[in-house]
DNA sequence: CTGAAAGCGCTTACAG
DNA sequence: CTGAAAGCGCTTACAG
């Protein structure tokens, strides 16, 4: 009887392999990914074999045996807001790359959720922990670190946290730099919209923007902008009651930047002549809408591969003691700030 | 000696909690996930036990024996795309309410990197496959037909394959209805601007698009948009010496809705007065430009709960023929197209 | 309802 | 360089 299609067949397996090869089970192993070198002849003759069989391994056997898998785990907030996903896209690109797979949780930046998903990752045994930790991952760290999984904190964490490898962008030194360009164009008092005040990278942000301000005497105030447009336009309105008046407003997400602009259009403000407006991430719509907007442009791609680098040293055990990077980030001011 | 922080404990298995709880491995397997009752009294030490030592099951075991994984692979063709993203969210969402993680993929639109990526995929066991194809996804079909994996099709598959659940947009009914509506409005040649022609969503929409234009001798040409702006600028420009000169544009993406409007700019075209604009793919920043854009809007969620409701479906064996669903999408008018 | 035992498909010391 | 064998941590017939 033939085996047409529809009809599933047996699976093949390692012993099939050996069986049909003339080897050991551990020397097909061996020629797979072993340290230990297989003769050339017989190296030769069970790669044929595999490709006429079209076996293809049991990675859950193999993650059972050595306790590890060849898997990373990722953890982010969101992958709707763009930044995340591109994120996500360069991690997948260098993990294929790799002959390693992704399983990938969402904590909604809930730390809560963030601690059951990353418990649930670690019943698969990844060999590997990616994460945008969530405000408060304190909890989530200690299991982690009793897990003993090999885990980079990317984007976000705390200036006195040396717990684990870190790839962050250097909040403060970026946030004091647009600082500066604004008070340089003659801002005296500034607004910086955020979704939550008590995240880490908002509190070295606010710090950034203090350290260009404070010694100048030019006035900060931090709002928290809600969870949607109506309630960040309400809140706006109520903050430009206060004086002195802000002729600039940062924003820390680009969602942030269109609900800022919608807000304008309902309170009929003109940007750049009435207020002017700087975002902090860069949304795909910059330069379409008017006026093009003023940016802070990160390198999403290098934060990723740093990342990689470091998670990829770790899980082969080269890594000493927890090792750090900041980038940079280019401020880029465009029609949406002007010069008062 | 204590195990204070930093000493990695062993990890428990199902054999301490079974020692513990005075009972068989076989028991508290079955208090976990067994399809055989416990008595109450055993059942609640087991539960006890296993919250004591903080067993945490090793679902690498579970997958082997089960000789399936309860992970889900989802294959999309990149992240970066916010109706991808938007999809993966949701996605994400619901699979984590299953108790079920998702081992994510990406195929570049390319068939063979699909291929390559799905097969990495199966050699995790996992339980479903959640599919948006490439463009030529038959050899990938068979695999994954030969492999048995429960899988469903999302977003793109031709109207007369029928190898497996699938759950898409009716775009040739939402194209004809979009057409109609920039005929009504005055439109008598109109530019399908796509990404690539022989994708099957493509065809769909201008077999619909040809279906409201042909009755009534409309004018319709389509026209790749290529990989980049400077591309897309210089083959509109190229398009718009032919005549008729078309005087409504529909894009496939959101992307090439903000390249076109950029592409208008370097060649003075006013939109809408000049030329109208409609975007298949709805973008952060519709409201946002001037003129706001004109879209069509697509339940995401609903197509993402579809799918899962599918596969679920048939991961639990209760589907019989293979299912399809064709969801409907609004059409959306605003001031990037007007009346003639 | 419960337990003893086989077995999922691999890797890895251990001898030779 | 090679093979035989133990064992990773579970599930699931099979008896009782």
């Amino acid at each position: 009887m033939e085996a047409g299609p529809g009809v599933k067949q047996k699976r093949m397996t390692i012993l099939d392999v050996a069986a049909m090869a003339g080897v050991s089970v551990g020397t097909v192993s061996n020629v797979l990914n072993g340290t230990i070198t297989v003769s050339e002849a017989r190296r030769q003759r069970v790669l044929d074999v595999i490709k006429e069989l079209g076996y293809s391994p049991n990675m859950l056997a193999l993650g059972l045996r050595r306790k590890r898998s060849p898997v990373v785990g990722i953890c982010v907030p969101q992958t709707s807001i763009p930044y995340f996903s591109a994120l996500m896209e360069a991690f997948e690109e260098v993990a294929a790359a790799h002959g390693i797979e992704i399983m990938q949780v969402l904590s909604q930046g809930d730390a809560q959720i963030e601690y059951q998903r990353i418990v649930s990752l670690l019943k698969y045994r990844v060999g590997g922990l990616l994460i945008v930790p969530s405000k408060d991952p304190s909890a989530t760290y200690e299991m982690i670190a009793a897990s003993g999984v090999p885990t980079v904190v990317v984007e976000r964490a705390p200036d006195d946290d040396f717990a684990f490898d870190r790839v962050t962008f250097d909040n403060h030194a970026v946030m004091q730099r647009a600082t500066q360009g604004l008070i340089d164009r003659g801002h005296r008092s500034i607004l910086f919209i955020v979704s939550e005040a008590g995240l880490i990278v908002n509190q070295q942000r606010i710090a950034g923007m203090r350290a260009a301000a404070d010694p100048v005497g030019v006035h900060i105030r931090v709002l928290e902008g809600g969870r949607d447009q109506s309630t960040l336009t309400a809140r706006l309105a109520g903050e430009l009651q206060n004086e002195p008046r802000p002729t600039a407003i940062v924003v820390s997400t680009s969602t942030f930047a269109a609900w800022v602009l919608r807000a304008f259009r309902v309170l009929r403000i003109d940007c750049p002549r009435d207020i002017s407006l700087l975002s902090f991430e860069q949304p795909e719509w910059e330069d379409l809408v008017t006026p093009k907007l003023s940016v802070v442009s990160r390198p999403t791609r290098e934060i990723a591969r740093m990342a990689w680098t470091f998670l990829m040293r770790r899980m082969r055990n080269e890594a000493e003691i927890p090792q750090r990077i900041q980038l940079d980030a280019e401020v880029i001011f465009r029609e949406s700030v002007r010069h008062i």
